[in-house]
DNA sequence: CCTTGACTTGAAATGCATTTCATAAATTAG
DNA sequence: CTAATTTATGAAATGCATTTCAAGTCAAGG
């Protein structure tokens, strides 16, 4: 392989003019400008990036921990961070977790040995206090509020946008809703089971199905519901997906939304568009967005993002 | 920062020992191996990842080269990559095209300055002819076949899938078929027009709508097909999510599918599984999974991925 | 007692580009 | 016509870990 060194001798100049003409420096005489320009061109040279990496100490690569990769919600965040890190010519690497800690800390050591710049953690399995000794080594910015100050924040406020959500169904009758989430230990659902309380009070046995993702989640979720003794009449689902799949088994029950049920769904996703459902718009690619920006300023800043209440039929 | 060289010196031994303790050599005095990774800890030491990659050569690391990554087919794929390299302790970039030629070559500049081992191409902007000399980089794969012995492919026999799918139309009684495609330029529509003649012949007017990708797409499609003087008795869509938004549209009109009209999806996604869709599942994931096993093992074979028709009650 | 093989270790070369420092020539300002 | 800039260039230091080479110790085998 031909290095810089290489160019220098051919073209008849030293490495450090070279450089200099490869970072467009001016103060290069034009004639050696074009000489080692052609030098170049005739070796079909490319820099080393790993070299320049190296000596600069900055990779312009991004991390992103996202538990799965292939669930809507996160894509909505990948997109965001894409979206903005393409504008900033940053690059981005993905790095599945499946909620493993090891598998994390993994990411986390990665960053102490300078292969990102920085890493936005989409949701977690660690600790803060495990995960805020990294931030020394680059920054950190992550999709859920927290008062470390070490870590950065590009969150929606999930607790305000639940009470919005239960506040709609109580303000159109229902005394309780049936509800779905995904994971049980996450900080949604708790913020989700507080909600909850604040709006209806306790929950009616069988009335929260956990570990719903897909249409088919939603489907299942929503038979298991329609068979309790005390029939819910609204119910919110965790994604629109989850809802489409609820929305589906309610119509071949011949059920007609929202008379005999309403749902409420999440993400403002293509099926809930297409079905007409209601939802709870977290607005996750501005998050992702606002993240990598985040990240790329290696600011520390706690930035809410807006969530919107998409008002639609199914309510 | 804290290397290597300070390492040794505070172990009192010599970076080469340091180094064989780091990558774990037998051949290291207990003793000197002990208190090397003593000071390791004290000074919370990682090796700088850029120097392993500089010496070795190699990143362990995937550049993904793909239009969108908001379009479920080439989240499929993406998926299937992602499992194989976390599987194999490869890291994977992201890389969106959209199409853009000069962002492609970017891309692959990027595996020419060694930041990848390798590329996967999903789909592509450049001729094979631009492409091609960068595969002295580092191994390319696409997930379209081409006979150029360079790059090596993990693909789909679209040709025959869409054949099959336009046959058990035939076969159950349509004279015709209306469809929709992606791009109108890519060889998948190519493809598709192909298979259309063989079976069908010529396509009626107004039997085909590009530039379709989710499920209003599809919607709107059914809306334009619905309305032709000549309506179709049968639909192949470009993905189960465009078939989705054209299922809704048809029973938002009563009728009964596939009494009425017949619907026929792709990639077995899970609308389609939960509207009962009969789909071609290209097993996009698969691809995935075998490309990046193809760049892993820096091999240029041509691996065909079987499709399979997935028949539920749309057709 | 000598040879052979296993075990240990460090010096130095290697991979590659950037950047600082020093120096020199050519301009411009006063 | 000096003094001060601006322009131009190269040597050497820097960033950091791996690997080869050479050489040495020690124990086992003959």
């Amino acid at each position: 392989m031909t290095n810089i060194n290489d160019i220098a001798r051919l073209a008849g100049v030293s490495v450090s003019t070279v450089s200099r003409v490869l970072n467009n420096y001016k103060y290069v005489a034009k004639n050696k400008r074009e000489s080692v320009l052609k030098v170049i061109e005739e070796m079909n040279y490319t820099p080393n990036k790993h070299a320049i990496d190296l000596i600069r100490g900055e990779t312009r690569t991004i991390g992103v921990i996202l538990p799965y990769n292939n669930n809507p919600s996160f894509d909505q965040l990948l997109n965001g961070i894409l979206a903005k890190a393409l504008e900033n010519d940053f690059l981005i690497t993905v790095l599945p977790s499946k909620y493993s800690s090891e598998k994390e800390m993994e990411y986390l050591e990665k960053l102490k040995s300078k292969l990102f710049d920085g890493i936005i953690i989409t949701s977690r399995a660690n600790d803060w206090e495990t995960i805020i000794p990294y931030s020394d080594y680059g920054s950190i910015v992550s999709c859920e509020y927290t008062e470390h100050t070490e870590i950065g924040c590009s969150y929606i406020d999930r607790y305000s946008s639940f009470l919005d959500a239960f506040q709609l169904l109580k303000n159109k009758g229902h005394q309780a809703a049936a509800f779905t989430t995904a994971r049980l230990e996450s900080n949604s659902t708790k913020q989700m089971l507080d909600a909850y309380h604040e709006i209806f009070g306790a929950v009616p046995p069988g009335y929260h199905i956990s570990n719903c993702q897909c249409l088919e989640d939603g489907y299942e979720a929503a038979q298991q519901f329609l068979q309790l003794p005390e029939r819910p009449t609204a119910i919110y689902a965790n994604g629109d997906e989850v809802a489409g799949g609820m929305y589906l088994y309610a119509k071949s029950l011949q059920m007609t939304i929202p008379a005999d049920l309403a749902i409420i769904g999440q993400e403002n996703q293509p099926v809930g568009i297409g079905l007409g459902l209601t939802t709870v718009d977290h607005q996750l690619m501005k998050v992702g967005e606002q993240a990598c920006s985040l990240v790329i300023q290696k600011s520390r800043e706690k930035v809410k993002i807006p969530y919107r209440l998409v008002e639609r039929a199914s309510v």
